[in-house]
DNA sequence: ACTCAGGTATTAC
DNA sequence: GTAATACCTGAG
């Protein structure tokens, strides 16, 4: 049912910063700088009016405790910021390029689906295959004379063969989805005993099983979904590029090893390494482009 | 024509 | 263990 939720006065809530901090790939933006997007059996558009931000949209249960848990709004990102920007420069100027970044609870299963999706591959490339998988095997979502539709299930994609995959655009990836799909709904890997699993380590062993689930992706996996585990420093070409560029130092990125970084990471950040690698990220694809 | 993009799996030392 | 290599695809 449409609904619609406004909070006034809001702090560390910046739609660019949000949804384009890497961390998504179904939210677009509209022609009046709002976005719309579609997660779980929801679609909401998120509107940014001064310090207010208005919700309206499909939602399946009520609005206001929908959009808390997804846009992680209990949680204090000032304190966190104040926190990170205390520890140098580099952090402070990263903050202040991305200072309304917040951490979606996304779903852990499309999360998975999703970031097996990203490797290798570009963000437009990587929106267009996510877009067809849910036009193809999702659920239909009306509003507003528009068609949304929801990411398929573990259930939906059951039956779908690997050359289904490949006519989707997904390319060599094809094999790894549908391997996954079929550890999942045979229960080799179960999503429930993840979500509640404490154990950051184990959690990531278990990933790491799942076809084309390799150290980033898990890790990617681990920060963006429900998991919501701050501490993982999933380390990418723009991560190793800015941590090299700004701490290490090596005149050739390539050279610089994954166990450097990390070993950087954990001394200046600590268990918030997650949120800084998030704010350093953001920071420099904003430089580049 | 050729390189590149949010890496992973496989193979070879 | 660690290094090298192939890999769909489409945009620039």
């Amino acid at each position: 049912m449409e609904q619609e939720y406004k909070i006034e006065n809001i702090n560390s809530f910046e739609l660019k910063d949000i949804f384009e901090c890497g961390q998504c790939f179904r939210w677009n933006i509209q022609e009046d700088g709002s976005y719309t997007g579609v997660f779980g059996n929801n679609v909401l558009n998120v509107q940014k009016e001064g310090k207010n931000v208005i919700f309206r949209g499909i939602c399946k249960k009520d609005i206001k405790e929908t959009v808390e848990y997804y846009f992680d709004l209990e949680r204090d990102y000032e304190a966190i910021k104040n926190k990170l920007a205390k520890i140098d420069d580099n952090m402070k100027i990263s903050i202040q390029n991305g200072q309304g970044i917040r951490i979606l609870n996304q779903d852990l299963w499309e999360t998975i689906i999703s970031f097996i999706i990203s490797a290798n591959n570009n963000i437009p490339r990587i929106k267009g295959i996510i877009e067809r998988l849910s036009a193809k095997y999702g659920k239909q979502i009306k509003w507003k004379n528009n068609i949304y539709y929801t990411f398929p299930t573990p259930e939906e994609l059951k039956n779908v063969t690997v050359e289904e995959y490949r006519s989707l655009g997904l390319g060599f990836r094809d094999i790894r989805l549908y391997e996954t799909t079929k550890m999942i709904t045979e229960n080799k890997v179960n999503l429930k005993e993840l979500e509640e699993n404490p154990n950051t380590i184990e959690v990531r062993e278990k990933l790491l099983t799942l076809s084309g689930v390799g150290p980033k992706v898990a890790d990617c996996i681990l920060l963006f979904s429900s998991l919501k585990r701050f501490e993982v420093f999933p380390i990418d070409v723009w991560v190793r590029r800015v941590m090299n560029d700004l701490y290490i130092k090596e005149a050739d990125e390539k050279k610089v090893s994954k166990n450097q970084i990390e070993k950087v990471a954990r001394e200046k950040f600590g268990n918030l390494a997650g949120l800084a690698q998030q704010y350093l990220f953001n920071y420099r694809r904003n430089i580049v482009s």
